[in-house]
DNA sequence: GAAATACTTAGCCTTATGGCTAACAAACTC
DNA sequence: GAGTTTGTTAGCCATAAGGCTAAGTATTTC
């Protein structure tokens, strides 16, 4: 995946995944703290996490055997950012196609 | 994919499809237009539609032999919700965490 | 130093994804 | 009504995704 927003959405369409930013966004946490909450291997949910890291969304950090993890802001802002941008081209498209509306019914009113 | 934010984000994570979205921002298109921009098999192409419309974010209506595509908002709108909620949770997270380093730096000065 | 803890790696399985071609169907156009 | 346009359907293929078990490694802990 070449974009960095194909990493990001894709990362964030996994309800396993979203439940950890989630969690992760009150403060980090250890791999095994963020495992007990979710109903599957720890292989399984490992993977997980490691397209969470690719995608840059969170930061880890070993500390003896145990790994730390933490959350890391700016894509969530970035992949906001991008549908933010979408919703304002349709409102600004709403407006105008509201004002060629208005338009219209003037010259109507005119003619 | 049982939640719908599975398939919002799923479909935006590839950048054909939201391409897609982005030319449906500025109004209507029928299949082959869109198709036009994309170097790839017609059959193709329509998944990402298909995609795109079982995701809800497009509407499509035959008209004769054309298919016109339109832009369904709501979506979008749900996805950056849960955006800017996991970023306000975040923002208020430091914002708590830097209170606490004011009130921790305060209690070392009256100490 | 043996045992327990906390990952980590390797490898297997099933289903989904994203691409293709070929053939079909419906609606205009001449 | 023959031909062209515009999808649509069926079916194949390769890779990625998301799950598993089993076995391995590195750190504590007792």
């Amino acid at each position: 995946m070449a974009n960095k927003l194909d990493t990001f959405f894709s990362a964030l369409a996994d309800p396993t995944r979203r439940a950890v930013i989630e969690r992760l966004i009150t403060g980090p946490a250890a791999v095994s703290e963020l495992h007990e909450a979710h109903d599957m291997a720890l292989p399984s949910f490992l993977k997980h996490l490691g397209k969470l890291e690719s995608a840059g969304m969170i930061r880890s950090e070993k500390i003896g055997r145990v790994r730390m993890l933490h959350i890391e802001a700016a894509p969530i802002a970035e992949a906001e950012g991008w549908l933010k941008q979408q919703r304002h081209l349709w409102e600004g498209r709403l407006d105008r196609l509201s004002a060629l509306a208005e338009q219209i019914e003037k010259e109507s009113d005119d003619g």
